[in-house]
DNA sequence: TGGTAAAAGATTGTCAACAATAATTATATA
DNA sequence: TATATAATTATTGTTGACAATCTTTTACCA
């Protein structure tokens, strides 16, 4: 694969599962030593990151973990809130029975995750199940912007909430919310969207963790 | 200014306004010395302009402007639909007078533009006026999603659809929508902007414009 | 003539050395 | 000791030269 698109997961899974709490610094010689590349590598990498908004960049100083505002985390729920309610809304009683079946599939793995205690693995498939809803609508568009937000996310709710293991969707919601679009029930599905988001975003406090600082340690596991 | 900045808002310029028509080739030493700067600042504004989607980069060959598909275009509208009447509906009835004022204002500046023919400058200010609804709503993440849509239209305009001055928004509309705005009326505010975008879509077709080849006399003209 | 292969040219991609800037430490002084 | 200042170190930013790749031209042959 790409050099370049490795490290740049690399980085992006360490952020979103807050292996390199906000604020961590991200020193390039460093990062290129850990990786065995080159340092114009890690430059594009972290540029892209900066666009991204998962790392903040100062000039002549450098780039750290984004350290969302509790403004940035408002709108950015409230615009998630928009793409998300009008995704549900164009699926509802508009998947064919493979599709349904497909997502249900999908919110099993998810609950099996979080019964084994591997909350890491369900969050992540938590987000996963929000961006295959918006790849069910087969916009291009719209899913880029639905991708963005989805990563925004745990760095927001890293910012601004306590770490706690509760944090991640409820699997709960999920299933009732196929239940709905599969029965065509339009107004209930963006309501069950609506009230998700939302408990999500009710987390948020004005806690601010700690920096990391031993990049080596947390790039020991891929 | 910083020196990247303006180069990018030279080049972003002069696709927005199609002076460079899509397909057209930018090659980094050629627009290096037209701007008199390093290669190194060429690339990283080639860089910066295809992960806005204004330009495509094929590895090894180069960069040109971009040639958004129908699909492409349909999904980018699409979205746009959802994000633009979320903002009327957000912004109906809860505008002050001094808002209010200001769009009027603006709407008439948009006018003059084009009664005095300078169709170039009264798409700029058509687009600008989408952009001042979304800074109204202050919601900076929508507002990012909303700059960078307006941003792609024209490009997606300039590939689907014939070269024709008539492709502008219709400023009828923006005042009629201003009007809905002041009074509060959101569902006629949601249906005239539905209405709006849906008559500039409608402009798609299926012509392919000659790409350009001589960027100095493009330049000419800041 | 048409088509293929080699050579030449043009263009992008990479790198290592250097420059510029910021952060840290050491030093001097009241 | 506390503060200011200078020297040192660490880090990011830039550049020119070279490497790798693609495109065009040329030469050759059936």
């Amino acid at each position: 694969m790409k050099q370049e698109e490795t490290v740049y997961q690399y980085i992006e899974k360490a952020i979103l599962e807050n292996r390199m709490p906000p604020g961590t610094r991200l020193r390039e010689v460093q990062l290129a030593d850990i990786f065995g590349v080159k340092r114009g590598l890690i430059r594009k990498v972290l540029s892209r990151l900066t666009s991204a908004k998962l790392v903040d960049h100062i000039p002549n100083v450098g780039a750290q973990v984004a350290c969302p505002s509790l403004k940035d985390g408002q709108d950015l729920f409230a615009t998630r809130q928009i793409l998300e309610q009008s995704v549900v809304r164009q699926l509802s009683g508009n998947l064919s029975h493979e599709q349904i079946k497909s997502l249900r599939e999908y919110i099993q793995q998810e609950q099996q995750a979080y019964q084994i205690g591997d909350s890491q693995k369900g969050v992540g498939l938590s987000a996963g199940f929000h961006r295959k809803l918006a790849e069910l609508t087969g916009n291009r568009v719209l899913l880029e912007f639905l991708q963005d937000i989805i990563n925004r996310t745990p760095l927001v709710m890293m910012s601004l909430s306590q770490p706690d293991p509760t944090r991640a969707c409820i699997n709960h919601d999920h299933r009732n919310l196929i239940d709905a679009l599969e029965a065509g029930d339009s107004d209930a599905a963006v309501a069950i969207m609506q009230q998700h988001l939302q408990q999500l975003e009710g987390m948020f406090s004005d806690e601010t963790p700690e920096p990391a600082t031993d990049l080596e340690q947390i790039f020991q596991q891929p």
